[in-house]
DNA sequence: GCACGAAATGTGATCGCTCACATTTGCGTG
DNA sequence: CACGCAAATGTGAGCGATCACATTTCGTGC
C-alpha cells in the first residue's frame, strides 16, 4: 500500500503539499493539485486513519451502545443514526450487548474507548446500562436516547411518559374505567416511564390502578399475559374494558389471546399500543397506538453530538411528545 | 490521557517492558507485571489503537454493510454478527446505506477501507450492491450474507431457494393447484431466490405460474396487493386458493385484506410466509412459515471471516437449509 | 528592474506504539 | 566463585500522517 510519500515523490513534490491537498487547505495551485490528484489516483492512495488519528488525536469516530434485541425501535432508531453520523462525517463504531448487565456495559464501554471515540452513543435504555455507567470515567462526551432525565450524560429522547399518558387518556375520554397495562421488561426505563404515565393519568381520574403485567416487550409474552387474564376472568365482561399494552407486539399476543377466546377488540376490549411498528396497521384489528419517530430520534441525536462536540449549548427540544394514532382498536366500553 | 511512557516512568520499567505487560507476552516477572498493572489502573491508562494499528497494521476491526430498512432478518443477522465479532476480538464498524445504488455502495466501501478495516462483511443482498462491488477493488476479503452463489466473494447464507420449495410444496401437498406469489422487492436477492423456489417447485408439479406481485417486504404491500386480487375475484373461491408470500410482513397484509372482504385464511385461502418473525406466531391465523436461522447465521459469518483472515479454506456447509414451520394457516383448499 | 509581502512549498519533529536487536540480571554448574 | 546461558529488561528506529515553522516562488507597485 502507497503512503503519503510515495505519493509525493510521484507527483514531484513534498508530502506536505500532498497532506495540503488530502485536506484541501488553501494554498496549492492548481495545476500542483492536479499533479497530486493524478499521482493519489495512480497509486491508488488512501490515508491511513491510524496515522491522521494519532497525531490529530482525532478519529472521527463515534461508539454506539446498542442492545441486543432486534426490536423495532433501537433497530430503526440506530440505522437513522448511522445516517446522519455518515452525513456529518462520522464514523460509527457499534458494541451490541447481548444483556444489559454491568459486565457488558462494561466490556463495551471498553472496546469502544480502547478505539479512541470521540463520544458514545447510547441507544439501550436499561437502568443496568446507566448504573454500570456511572461507575466507569468515561472521558468523553456521553449522548443516550433516554427520556429520564438523569444527569450525566446528554439525553435526546421522545417523551414516553407523556405518550403514555395520552394514549391512557385516550381510553378514559372513550369511559373507560379499568385500564389494565402491560408494562415492559423490569429494568427498561422505557417501560418504567410508560408505566408511570398510566398510572398518572388514571390517578388523576381517579381510576383503579391494577398491578401491571410484565411482559418482554415480544408477542409471544402478550398472548401469555392475555390469556390468563381471560382464564382468571380479569378481562372483557363486569372487568377490565381496556388494556394499554407497552408496545405494539406485546398488543398483538394480546389480540391473539382474545381471539382464542372467541373475543375481540374493540367489541370487548379495547387495546392501545405504543410505537406504531409498521405491522401495527394490519393487526386484527388496526391497533390504535402512540407513533414514535425513531428516525428523527437518531438524526436529533447525532444533532445534538455535534452540538457537543462543538463545545455549543445542546439543542433545545431534546424531548419531543409522540403522537397518538387511533384505529379500530379502540372505542367506547359496551357498558 | 496517559501514555505508555507515563506508565513505564511510573512502574520504573521501560515502555518496552509495558507493551510486553500489556501484549501479553511471556518474559515479564511476575513481580514486575504487578508494578506495570498497577500503574496502568492508577494511571487509567488505555493503549492506543491508532498507534497500535499504525504500527502492526493490524486494526483488528471489520466493516459491516447493511441495509438501509429497519426488517427483522438483517437486524437480527447483524446483531449476532456484532456479537460474533466482539467475541472474537474484533471491532465492527457500520456503515448502513439508505439505498441499494452504485453511490451509495461506492461511498459506504470508501468510508470502510479507509478506516483500514481487515475485511468488509454484507448483510445487504441487493444486486445492485454486488454490481457496484465489481467495479469496486476491494483489497481486503469480503463475506457476504448471500444465497446466489455469485463469485468474488465468500457467501455464507441461508437456502432461500430451498426455503421457498420447501413451503410451496407444503402448499402442494395439502391439495392446492393454484398459488400465488408475492414477491420482495426487484433488485433483492433473496426475494428472487424465494420467487425461483416457487417457480421451479410449480413447475415440477406441472402447476400454472402466474406472474407474481412485486411488494416491499413491508405489510402495507401486501395489504394492497390482497385487496386488489379480492377485489379482482383473483383470490378465493374458483381462483387461487393459496399465496406464498415473499415475508411474513407482507403476509399479515394480506391476511389484513383477507379480513377486511370477510374472508379468512387457511379457510378461503392459505398461506404461507418467510422469516418466522416473532409476530408471524401471533397472527391471525398462526402462520405457517419458512424459520430462518439468522443468529445462527451472522455467528457462521463470523466463523467464515476468521477462517478467510487466518488464511484457512472457509468453512463448509456455508448454505443452510431453513425449516418449515406448520402453523393455522395453511389447510387444504376447500371443497 | 528591484524590493516587498503574500502565496506556495518544503523541512524536521512528533504522535504512541511495536519491532528488532542489545544489554543486563538471575541462577545453576563445574 | 567465576562462567555461561536463559530469562528479563532496555534501546532506538520507524509506522504515516500532521503541525509548526522555514524557505522559496510569484506577482505587484514604484
Amino acid at each position: 500500500m502507497a503512503n503519503i510519500t510515495d505519493v509525493a515523490k510521484l507527483a514531484g513534490v513534498s508530502h506536505q503539499t500532498v497532506s495540503r491537498v488530502l485536506n484541501d487547505e488553501g494554498t496549492v495551485r492548481p495545476a500542483t493539485r492536479a499533479r497530486v490528484d493524478a499521482a493519489i489516483r495512480e497509486l491508488n492512495y488512501r490515508p491511513s486513519a491510524a496515522a491522521r488519528a494519532l497525531v490529530t488525536r482525532k478519529t472521527r469516530m463515534v461508539g454506539l451502545i446498542t442492545t441486543g434485541a432486534p426490536l423495532y425501535g433501537p433497530a430503526s432508531t440506530t440505522l437513522a443514526f448511522n445516517e446522519a453520523a455518515r452525513a456529518a462525517g462520522y464514523r460509527v463504531s457499534i458494541a451490541s450487548m447481548a444483556s444489559a448487565d454491568r459486565a457488558a456495559m462494561v466490556s463495551a464501554v471498553d472496546v469502544l474507548l480502547g478505539q479512541d471515540v470521540e463520544a458514545l452513543v447510547l441507544i439501550v435504555s436499561d437502568y443496568a446500562v446507566f448504573d454500570a455507567l456511572s461507575g466507569l470515567d468515561v472521558t468523553v462526551p456521553l449522548v443516550a436516547a433516554e427520556s429520564s432525565g438523569r444527569a450525566g450524560f446528554h439525553s435526546v429522547s421522545i417523551d414516553q411518559y407523556s405518550g403514555a399518558r395520552t394514549a391512557v387518556r385516550h381510553l378514559i375520554d372513550l369511559g373507560h374505567r379499568e385500564i389494565l397495562h402491560i408494562a415492559g421488561p423490569t429494568g427498561s426505563v422505557d417501560a418504567a416511564e410508560r408505566e408511570r404515565g398510566w398510572r398518572d393519568e388514571l390517578e388523576l381520574a381517579k381510576l383503579p390502578v391494577q398491578r401491571p403485567f410484565v411482559g418482554t416487550w415480544f408477542p409471544e409474552s402478550g398472548y401469555t399475559i392475555g390469556t390468563d387474564l381471560i382464564r382468571r376472568r380479569a378481562l372483557g365482561a363486569s372487568a377490565a374494558t381496556a388494556i394499554f399494552s407497552g408496545n405494539d407486539q406485546m398488543a398483538l399476543g394480546v389480540l391473539h389471546a382474545l381471539t382464542d377466546a372467541g373475543l375481540a377488540a374493540p367489541d370487548d376490549v379495547s387495546i392501545v399500543g405504543f410505537d406504531d411498528i409498521p405491522e401495527a396497521a394490519h393487526f386484527p384489528p388496526p391497533l390504535s397506538t402512540v407513533r414514535q419517530d425513531f428516525t428523527d430520534l437518531g438524526a436529533r441525536m447525532m444533532e445534538t453530538l455535534l452540538s457537543v462536540l462543538d463545545g455549543r449549548p445542546a439543542v433545545a427540544a431534546e424531548h419531543k411528545a409522540p403522537e397518538l394514532v387511533v384505529r379500530a382498536s379502540t372505542a367506547p366500553p359496551r357498558s
